[in-house]
DNA sequence: CGTGCGTTGCAAAGCGCTTTGCAAGGAGCA
DNA sequence: TGCTCCTTGCAAAGCGCTTTGCAACGCACG
């Protein structure tokens, strides 16, 4: 203990206190044996004045569990994983688990490493990871698999086989977006998809595909400054385009902004649909045109699937739950005009 | 172990596998005895290969250290704190600690409870707390203080003492606030207060009253609604102002939908100041002027605090660190108009 | 009054690790 | 060659708990 703290009485004290031997104390609190009830009465006393808890390692050192698991996110401070994160430790809670939690965002690859070590150290009991564009040790992530409980929530890691997946229908998102801006009447449309070797990109890619096949399709990270970019380079090359596909909120907020510093309006001139309905999506003006991700559900349910094998002692599936997803029609988007497209410049071709 | 999980090594057994003793792998592990280069080698080679690391439970039955902090927030999900948490976690790793988190918000005496058992069963080496106008077990919380490494975040309790903490200058955020709208003309201006009980809220509101010691005072909770709420009651009684100081920026966000949908204009009518800066406070329109509250640095420093007094197993202080807080003005401040005050009634006295 | 059974407490082993006391062996020196 | 000293490995104790084997006791019954 460090200095100036007491240090906590064991269940040997508490047992001499009482004048009986540690297994009765033992025996009080788990009930896994009668004790004579004069006895057990006296025991729960002591203990209740004493505040004694008995120590968690010493359990875990004999039961081989210990009582937590982890979370890996990209970056905590963004809503949609803090969503997850809620939704991952109220589930935990309920099981009477606690959850140790790395945001493992601007982190080298050794903390990504320290955090699979948690596992391998038995600090957890099992890990719920969300995976990110930032390059993760994958051979690490594929060696774990299998070997420990292990649940992937948000992005399917296909390269990481056999680890059961709490996803969202990332292809019905697109296809929903795309649905919107084509019911409205947009024909031109391009599409800022998130990083390349993402599942998730892929799938709301093909979504998008369903009602713009041609459309063209430009990659970026998950951030505003790359989808502002991303504006520029369309606006500079006098790309036609009355609506944007955006592959996650970040991207639409960062063209939303980019588009009308450019001296566009949006919806008027543009639209945009963004997808995970982040906080601040509902917040701006125009609020944003999304596609809504049950991010608490979805930690929810990846928890649950971890804390159920967990608890019943059962071996983990490997199959992939996906969460339905939803359209939230909101002031980023409306019918194209009838004029010619305003971010076509005269002198492009 | 979980069903179809295979056991991890243990130190015994790499020791058979290299034809030592147990001895011998632990002080290869710790390097705190010499061994024989030659034999460091051969077991260093085995450990690698069989991926062992030793149980964490064990070793901290062993050395009375888990390694873990706890940190209780609100809500993870609320920008703000999630900007502590993640304060907390970078600061936490960098000293090679986990953080446990618990999300406290609609959680019942029972949740703070269990979560403050983790203390008492040596889970957690330290926790660091931040409060809210929740109902917690004060009492608990007493009972924890001096006792437990622990630090408090955000808000000060001071009915919790001797407990270091680590909070950001409220009194003078709230004369920065005050003394930009004053600057700007204002001298009619109402203060939406956080709830009474806290100490963030009383020191807020002194800072206010440098400037404004006769402004109306109302006070309700953190969220939009109840802001609303109280705008409602201001406008239904014709109350004059042109100004309004948010004990919050949940508080302030509220209060310029309301005013907006009472059809009032923010900042031409009414100027709003929020306080924290949340995400949102950027990127609403209007953008919201308001204090911002160094919220990651907060998590640092509270984190630091703690870990630094177990790591040098020193006694915790007791003292108050204040962190300075800024002015960021955006767009829902502005001079008054010279013509009376738009919010006061024509049927009012 | 003796046998048998159910009840309730204790002692001891063991979870996987760290740490300490010892001892075997080698090196250095006289 | 004989002595000390240092190096390096082993055995064993102990961290605080759970669990099991055993024994003592009281009771009912024949």
């Amino acid at each position: 203990m460090t200095a100036g703290f007491e240090r906590p009485l064991t269940m040997g004290e508490i047992a001499r206190l009482a004048g009986v031997s540690s297994t009765t104390v033992s025996h009080v609190l788990s009930g896994k044996r009668p004790v004579n009830p004069a006895t057990a009465e006296r025991v729960r006393a002591i203990i209740e004045r004493a505040g004694y808890v008995p120590a968690s390692a010493a359990r875990s050192l004999q039961s081989g569990r210990s009582l937590l698991i982890g979370l890996v996110v990209p970056d905590i401070t963004h809503s949609f994983f803090a969503r997850i994160a809620k939704g991952v430790e109220e589930t935990a809670r309920a099981y009477d688990y606690g959850v140790i939690f790395c945001s493992s965002s601007q982190s080298d690859v050794a903390t990504g490493r320290r955090y699979l070590g948690l596992l391998r150290d038995q600090t957890i009991d099992g890990l719920v990871y969300v995976g990110s564009d930032v390059a993760v040790d994958r051979d690490e992530l594929r060696g774990l698999a299998g070997r420990f409980p292990l649940v992937f929530a948000d992005e399917e890691l296909p390269d990481v086989p056999s680890v059961p997946t709490v996803a969202c229908d990332n292809f019905d998102g697109g296809r929903l977006a795309a649905r919107h801006l084509h019911e409205l009447g947009h024909r031109k449309v391009v599409v800022l998809a998130g990083p390349v070797p993402l599942h998730s990109t892929t799938e709301r890619v093909r979504g998008f595909a369903e009602f713009f096949p041609n459309a063209l399709v430009l990659h970026g990270s998950f951030d505003r400054d790359s989808a502002a970019r991303l504006v520029d380079s369309l606006l500079g090359n006098g790309v036609a385009f009355t609506g944007v596909l955006a592959g996650n909120d970040d991207i639409a907020i960062g063209a939303v902004r980019r588009l009308e510093e450019s001296g566009l309006r949006v919806p008027e001139d543009v639209s945009v649909v963004g997808f995970d309905d982040v906080e601040l999506a509902g917040g701006m003006r125009p609020a944003l045109t999304t596609i809504r991700q049950p991010g608490q559900e979805m930690g929810r349910r990846s928890a649950e699937l971890l804390l159920q094998a967990l608890t019943d002692d059962l071996p983990m599936g490997d199959d992939v739950t996906v969460l339905p997803v939803e359209l939230i029609v909101r002031d980023s988007t409306a019918p194209p005009r009838a004029s010619a497209s305003p971010t076509e410049r005269k002198e492009s071709r």
